[in-house]
DNA sequence: CTCCACAACTTACCCGGTTCAGTAAATCTC
DNA sequence: GAGATTTACTGAACCGGGTAAGTTGTGGAG
């Protein structure tokens, strides 16, 4: 089957190219009447831009990017990247816009993957995930000029944009609500280290453990993953003073530590309370449920979409704040015993 | 930053654009020594081509397309497609593929979208998802002309490629473990009855039940979802007859069922044994962890994606059997009281 | 010494849109 | 009613690669 251009639309109009190219992008340049003639026949035949032409001249490859820089097998369960996806995608869907998408392993990885999508046109603009100390990725993108979004933060990332949530007040909240039910020994299973979000929930729930009074603030490093979330809940719970509270740094993890309390016979949340950052439909599915961290990933994800867009179209953008987490009470806290 | 482009190249080498062309394709036409010349000053620069402009002199785009024709809520936990993206992305980045993903809600909206990706010229070829009995996605992939590989069947797809998995063999195996502990009265919590893969287990279910003299071979349809597979779970467990066993069509509802029982005050695997298909971190994680029907799923999407470029690339694809599952028997499963 | 084959290029056009510089006719202006 | 402006177009260049067809220059065969 061959696909339609816009010369034949022009055949079948009686008229040129460039009246066609007008009359379907709205630019003015053709009475109302062809306009309405030419976008009925466009309509008729099933038209549809190459976006290859287009996107060779000089206007807008109409595609974004998105690296996905985790290890498969977190990828699979992490529910936050596919929240996220829902979220971009309902926002370009609506404009048109496609989503690329590219599973990296290392950040040097990723600059690599930028440079090539810049150099090959075929992207836009970038979302750009999990900002750390002193990013490669970042020096990149402002020397390719490559319209991005920096998802997580607040950092020091130039003139690109950024959208982030205030995970400082977030743990705030969630170590004050804890200590109001009694719990004086919090502990923290943490997501990777070396991400920027990270070290600001590190940072701010040491600064509000102080501000309390709780001298024993212990924050462990893991990775997001279940085991790694499991064996730090179970280095936890062995110590002579367990702690009778534990915030973890996704739902995985908190999933996991649960598993690993049930397992030595704590009971949950009688002996220890959980509660996970983000929450996902996972949390509601255990027994106790989890008290989690909520926000609305996917309209995060739908922010950051606009943000792009408009950095794409030439619009200054600023940084934002979206989606400042709530705490969502469920069965697994409760006064310590 | 200008885009280095093979007419800056061949300004340098002091050649010709079409020297430069031939050069960086390995086409003949050009001595050894200029070439290795070419090569070396494209490295230099930086250079890559521009993927529009090759789109547009007729070769490919060098992009596959994917939809995800899931609500986000279930997107957002289901393991499985995540897995079967990381599986693609690897195929597809060592051929310098692009992904391109689109969220849809329904079959009809996803045919408009492998309509206007053709239109568009933006890809070269689809994976198509969740198979139905007369599916409307098929016969439009016909007609386009577009190079498709179908994942899930196997069904009637005339000449687009199947990727399937020997799902009947996996569901009997799993009944004649059961059946082997001592179960009589096995219950099955089935994802989507529409998609051609549940009926495909459902039958076989049926028959291996029927073979062994099973006659309450209850299979409750769901929707992939934990609150739906809970739902179905307290139905099942309500009942005078009660199963001792039950198969989930995914782990979502597997975990799910799990909390219902643990609510319900029965043990697992005492009163009740519980399998997942589809294994993923998750089925580890809760406790007791989860028996399952494990599959690569990672390289059931390797599979796939090869089989998708070697139909773009013109050659002849046949369906192939991949990955089919084997049962992992972890701590949910026992003889019955 | 001529003719031919072949390697090693160059030239020029193609893909399908966008856009700018023209142009002819219609309308306005005084 | 002559000149100025506006409207509604047309024609052609352009984006950056791919490639068929044409042009050299060299070496070998006869």
């Amino acid at each position: 089957m061959k696909r339609p251009t816009i010369a034949d639309i022009a055949r079948r109009a009686g008229v040129s190219k460039g009246a066609v190219s007008y009359a379907l992008n709205g630019q003015p340049g053709v009475s109302e009447a062809t306009r309405q003639r030419i976008v009925a026949i466009a309509q008729e035949i099933g038209f549809n831009p190459n976006s290859a032409a287009r996107a060779l001249s000089g206007a807008s490859a109409r595609a974004v990017g998105l690296t996905l820089s985790r290890p498969a097998r977190i990828l699979s369960i992490e529910p936050f990247f596919m929240g996220l996806i829902s979220g971009f995608e309902a926002e370009l869907a609506a404009r048109s816009y496609a989503l690329t998408l590219q599973v990296v392993a290392t950040p040097e990885q990723e600059v690599e993957v930028y440079r090539r999508w810049w150099g090959e046109r075929r992207i836009d603009g970038v979302i750009v995930t999990d900002l750390r100390e002193n990013d490669v990725r970042i020096p990149v993108l402002q020397k390719l000029q490559l319209p991005a979004v920096v998802i997580g933060g607040p950092g020091d990332t130039g003139k690109i944009a950024q959208v982030w949530s205030d995970d400082a007040g977030a743990i705030t909240e969630t170590v004050r609500y804890l200590t109001a039910l009694g719990h004086r020994r919090i502990a923290r299973v943490s997501g990777l280290p070396g991400l920027l979000h990270t070290q600001t929930r590190t940072r701010a729930f040491n600064d509000v453990c102080a501000a309390l009074g709780l001298n024993e603030a212990l924050t462990v490093p893991s990775d997001y993953t279940g085991e790694e979330g499991g064996r730090a809940t179970r280095r936890l719970l062995i110590g002579a003073d367990r702690p009778t509270a534990i915030i973890y740094d996704n739902d995985v993890m908190a999933v996991a530590g649960l598993a690993v309390a049930q397992e030595m016979g704590l009971a949950v949340p009688g002996d220890l309370s959980i509660v996970a950052w983000d929450d996902s439909p996972l949390c509601s599915l255990v027994h106790p449920p989890l008290t989690a961290l909520s926000r609305d990933i996917a309209e995060y994800g739908a922010h950051a979409a606009r943000e792009l867009l408009a950095a794409i179209d030439g619009k200054q953008v600023s940084n934002v704040e979206a989606g400042t987490a709530h705490l969502t009470p469920r069965g697994s806290t409760a006064p310590p015993r």
